[in-house]
DNA sequence: AAAATATAGTTCGTATTAGAACTAGTTTTT
DNA sequence: AAAAACTAGTTCTAATACGAACTATATTTT
């Protein structure tokens, strides 16, 4: 057989697992009152001292351009604060605010809570499974990308 | 273990192989000259006789209101027409023009052959079952997804 | 058949997305 | 130390993304 006809339908289960796992996530994330970006950065700021704009953006893939936006609406809901960084006068210190903190420490359990049962179906050792193949997968997409990016530069 | 630390992990792989996926993906669409919307347009009317709106939007997961504007843009260029259904006044057909059938015999197999080195290290047994298993964790998805929307109604 | 309900597609408002150009501050070269 | 190369974050533009409201047509109820 084909090796295309392999390969496509891995594809389109892999895309379609993901977004049906983003849109149970998202529903949920939009009754908090929040955006899955922005739900993304309080769950990553969350319990830390703060980041730069570079790390959050590395740990939530969201690319600069658009973080930009995404802490402005934020910060505009007083749930974070953004002071220079010492270190460096381009950086800030990215964090939340009492505010913040409080809205993660009460939405954060709730979305874990609601996204924990659609794994009832899987044991232990399927996710363990599951893990493994998944990371070959997105090594192999990452090591495309590496590579590119290598090549262009 | 905490179930949880089973569980997240598999969620942070599911997200970041698919996002690695379609980042290679549009990458290479882009060089084509058209945006991933665009791109999953032309390749899902490819060799059909054309469908509604809402077909498209099932095959693709593109939302109606977004469906709209995709197809001004690629209606814009030549490249795809748009008739009245002669089954139901409300509903068009749209398909491919001649150009746009071209276009999609062009680009369609570069972009196969683009993704296909992506599984190279993935042997056809590899892949069967990481079908499965993706088909599984999809599957468990839209069932929550499904019953959601059932008690929204 | 008239009224109520449902559906196909468009339009609108707000937020996100990628990428490129830009500003300002840092690091490396020479 | 001055120039060159690099980096952090912002701003800008075009294209999505989603949901809600809207128009026009179909279907179902009564």
């Amino acid at each position: 057989m084909l090796r295309q006809k392999k390969i496509m339908p891995v594809v389109r289960e892999l895309i379609e697992s993901a977004r049906g796992f983003e849109r149970c996530s998202a529903m949920h994330v939009r009754e908090l009152g929040l955006t899955p970006p922005q739900f993304d950065i309080i769950a990553t700021l969350g319990n830390t001292p703060g980041m730069t704009c570079k790390e959050l953006g590395q740990k939530t893939l969201i690319t600069k351009g658009t973080l930009t936006g995404v802490l402005d609406r934020l910060a505009g809901k007083g749930l974070l604060e953004r002071t220079p960084s010492p270190d460096d006068g381009r950086s800030w210190i990215t964090r939340l605010t009492p505010q913040g903190q409080a809205l993660f420490e009460e939405i954060f359990p709730l979305h874990i809570a609601h996204l924990n049962p659609l794994f009832d179906s899987f044991s232990d050792d399927e996710l363990a499974t599951m893990r493994q193949q998944l990371r070959r997968l997105r090594e192999a997409f990452e090591a495309h990308n590496a590579h590119l990016e290598e090549s262009a530069a």
